[in-house]
DNA sequence: TATCTTTATAAATCGCTATATAAATACTGA
DNA sequence: TCAGTATTTATATAGCGATTTATAAAGATA
């Protein structure tokens, strides 16, 4: 039996946008110097905040999508930052954008090692292929994410999109490769 | 002044060797399927053994090559050796090699760290080019050596023909840092 | 209709980067 | 033709950039 709980944290939060109006890409460039907008390369203009520290990428339609926040409610309030910069610059933005959030990452040790070899051969849905990639590759049905798994004993849960998905699924995962007797604790 | 003495350990020794006479190393790979012989690729043979852990290049004029070592001793143990399971193997090789030391490989641990920006500019014979290598490489006049300096504390000392001069590098190299004040104990 | 472009993020591993050194080939450049 | 460079082997050191996963957006390309 596990000697230590699971240390989970998130470590990057997706979350698609909308003002729901066109925007003017060449105009946000000249306003704020710092942006990056390269439309022969991509279509999206991006735009970094230091607090939260996030990247938004900024599109035509209006549309947007945001990384790098810590917490569902980071990438909220980076939204909405992003937003409030571009009025105080002079961009008119009629509505508030409207948040979802896409995808969560979180990184997680168990705090034990972990049998790869093993775990490959017991686990539904795995890829291990260590000459590619070091992770084993584990695809969960409920809640639909996907968790990588190190030798070390970390982890890294990607594909929820609310953060108590994040905690069932590494649960979920946990107490399967304890019953399977897959984990070294030392 | 220096809480502790560098620790060196030899990690590598190449060795010139030659039986003066003529090899034929397509009989060498009928006899020993275990090496490796692709004429197109290299010229040499490598011939592999587990103790020593070594790999010897054997050329068709009888001159060989001895890696792996980690001693002089150990070298010249690993060329007899080669000879030996040749003679063992029915291949006629009239007389024991001659051995040359040509290389010899260390790490070391000065136990604190190294400033290498100023070392960089301290130091002669340096070159630092952090974004292409992330050691500083110094080249010792006497012995003429050459040092990889990194921020860790830790060298690699490479060019030496005798142990001894391993050991002169390094405590002429440690004694400058110590004078040009390039250490930092913790 | 796919796949690629870009952004962020963790995990761990590989292959580069650089150093010396011998050997014997092939190759390229003046 | 001659001088360089490349090939291969081992070895420590330590940075960098892939590798993989999910996810949205809007263009381009196939």
């Amino acid at each position: 039996m596990p000697k230590t709980r699971p240390v989970v944290s998130v470590e990057n939060v997706v979350a698609s946008a909308s003002v729901e109006q066109k925007m003017d890409l060449n105009e946000i460039t000249r306003t704020f110097p710092n942006v990056e907008y390269h439309p022969d390369q991509f279509p999206g203009l991006v735009f970094r905040l230091t607090t939260p520290k996030t990247a938004t990428l900024i599109f035509t339609s209006g549309k947007m999508v945001c990384t790098g926040s810590k917490s569902e409610k980071m990438a909220r309030l980076a939204v909405k930052t992003v937003v409030d910069r571009l009025r105080a610059g002079g961009i008119k933005v009629e509505r508030d954008a409207i948040v979802e959030i896409q995808n969560i990452v979180a990184s997680i040790n168990l705090g034990g090692r972990i049998h790869l070899e093993q775990a490959a051969r017991t686990l539904p849905r795995s890829m291990y292929e260590p000459e590619q990639f070091p992770g084993l590759i584990h695809r969960m049905l409920d809640p639909k994410t996907v968790i990588l798994l190190f030798s070390s004993g970390k982890l890294v849960c990607t594909g929820a999109k609310k953060e108590p998905d994040v905690f069932r699924s590494v649960n979920n995962l946990h107490a399967m490769l304890e019953e399977k007797d897959l984990m070294l604790y030392s």
